[in-house]
DNA sequence: TTGTAGGCGTTATCAA
DNA sequence: TTGATAACGCCTACAA
């Protein structure tokens, strides 16, 4: 039954157990076998008698150690953010740290307003899945020897490692099976490139490998953010001229996926005989109609190695070695939206 | 061009503006007006070109306020939390303050540890979404006045507000709306109640308002850990029986929905005829079948008013007003999953 | 308008 | 094995 009113300090604790702050702070500070056993009990039962806990802040200030590792996210609520956040939140648990999060709703300044607040609180390293325009402040953090892990997009100018999908290898891998699956011409949808590097690269991909697939198609880039009409649009742009071969719409991400399952839901597009696949897997992707075909990325390890990627950093004396890239392998998923209709499956094998 | 390795302190601004701490202090602290202009300009000038930034770790030691929102999720990837984090970082935004998130994945003990240390920052409010066994932790927190909301689940032990659902009124809802559909059978799904309040005062409501809408039907809980086996032999067990007046399924949580839609889904069981409905609005609930009718929490909403609630127990001065307790209303979306076929409504209309 | 001198709760250094 | 004491970076009387 803790008396006190409030939260209890080093200082109390070393009265009420009748010894200095210095053998308390080591008791909590990982030096216990250097104090008497005698001793310990007392500490320790003056403790929770107080209620105390080492207060971070002052440690923090004490030591220059926050133990608080910073994350930048777009959307917090884009089920991809989340399931990285799900890794770095476990790696940062089973490391000691805490996870201070800065959700932007996609807003360039409130990344930067985030971004302060973070340095502010000296997190030791910063993993960032925001849309950051090479940033200022991001500059000078990694200068000031933060490390920063960017996730699933990269910053030319600024030193930062990076963790992420093998994009190219992804890409391969839809035009592998869309291929093999009997479709013959493939729209991409992409959102905007910007300055998101994995949106590039994947963009990039998919032009070489069309032909070299012996595909034809072409890419196409819409702002979800503009409405479901922008997606239509497009959409129906291509769908509209009459089916000569086999086509498929490939979704450059789950949002896209998302967008694009609508429209065609609405419009009773039969998926499969327009195929459908996306990059990102989702909790629905196998209710729709006949499922969804995706590629999953490994969200848990993309961010447990984030985190692992940070605390090297930290804890290794290299000033600065070179920005490290991390590739995941995605995993297909096959469903009924990339099984076509029987009479196709027909006209494709025959030459 | 910043020089400094190290994050510059106040101290070197001080000296590179030829003035003292205090002046440094004072113009970051947000009394810049008492600061001549000229002596405002060599301070901006200084700080911008060291890079500073004020040590949230030293102001928070000195003055005890840490500027720090701390939350407890249970499962971060669950998209009501998601949601409800995501009004509470907008919230936090708002008045300034920052979001120190711990993700328990269920496990209690997870949870003890990052109630500990979101102590230990000296988080000045704790939102709460978690199961929550009535901690000593947690008591120890609200003892020293830390104030605390709880989201969608109330403790009996711990002094505490409580935002969430109206939950009652929310089973009125599904159940007038499934009666006035034509259905006269009601399954009601639920996860065990455990000490989560919410679930045992829907599971109330239901039991109560069942004979209240002339319906028969059951309550029936189940674990979802355990598997889809497990969902799959209760819904089995009751569909099994041959259906002599129309059936439907009322699912507690979004978590259950997706479940049973899986199941469902993978028997072939045409949804409308078997009746489907769900508390919690998902992206994917307008898309699978006839699409899944729902009761739509304002996660926002909730997310937000837990945080305001928060700071106004900070800001007033009252030691310890009762607990307060803010419910919202659900807002029912009818789909299909809730549209009886045509001979079916035939048969209620005529008594 | 500006500056000086503690002190917030800890850890690190040094001495006993 | 223990304890006094000086920082850590900042804020806040108080004084000039």
């Amino acid at each position: 039954m803790p008396q006190s009113r409030q939260r209890a300090t080093i200082l109390e604790v070393a009265h009420a157990a009748g010894t200095s702050k210095t053998s308390v702070s080591r008791y909590f500070g990982g030096e216990r076998e250097r104090l008497s056993r005698e001793l310990q009990g007392r500490i320790a039962a003056a403790a929770r008698r107080l209620g105390y806990r080492p207060n971070q802040m002052a440690r923090g200030l004490k030591g220059g150690r926050s133990r608080l590792i910073g994350m930048l996210v777009a959307d917090i609520r884009n089920p991809y953010s989340v399931a990285v956040m799900h890794g770095v939140e476990q790696a940062c648990r089973a490391r000691g740290y805490s996870l201070l999060v800065g959700n932007t709703d996609n807003d360039p300044a409130q990344e930067r307003r985030h971004l302060a607040l973070l340095a502010a609180y000296r997190v030791e390293g910063l993993v960032i899945n925001a849309a950051g325009s090479p940033d200022r402040e991001l500059a000078r953090l990694a200068e000031q020897g933060t490390p920063l892990v960017l996730v699933d997009r990269e910053l030319g100018e600024v030193p930062a490692d990076v963790v992420g999908l093998d994009n190219a290898r992804a890409i391969d891998q839809a035009l592998d099976h869309l291929q093999a699956a009997g479709y013959r011409e493939v729209l991409y949808l992409s959102e905007p490139p910007d300055q998101a590097s994995s949106r590039r690269a994947r963009l990039a991909r998919f032009r070489h490998g069309l032909a070299a697939h012996g595909l034809s198609g072409e890419a196409r880039c819409l702002s979800i953010g503009h409405g479901p009409a922008a997606v239509g649009e497009v959409i129906d742009g291509v769908l509209a001229s009459p089916a000569t071969i086999p086509r498929a719409l490939l979704c450059a991400n789950g949002n896209l996926t998302l967008a694009v399952t609508r429209h065609l839901q609405a419009h009773g597009t039969p998926l499969g005989e327009v195929g459908l696949m996306g990059i990102d897997e989702l909790d629905w992707c196998e209710l729709v109609g006949p499922g969804i075909t995706t590629l999953a990325q490994p969200t848990d390890a993309i961010g447990r190695a984030a985190v692992e990627n940070l605390l090297q950093r930290l804890e290794s004396p290299q000033p600065a070695s070179p920005p490290r890239r991390t590739r995941y392998q995605a995993q297909l998923i096959p469903r009924g939206s990339t099984r076509l209709p029987f009479h196709h499956d027909r006209s494709q094998e025959s030459p």
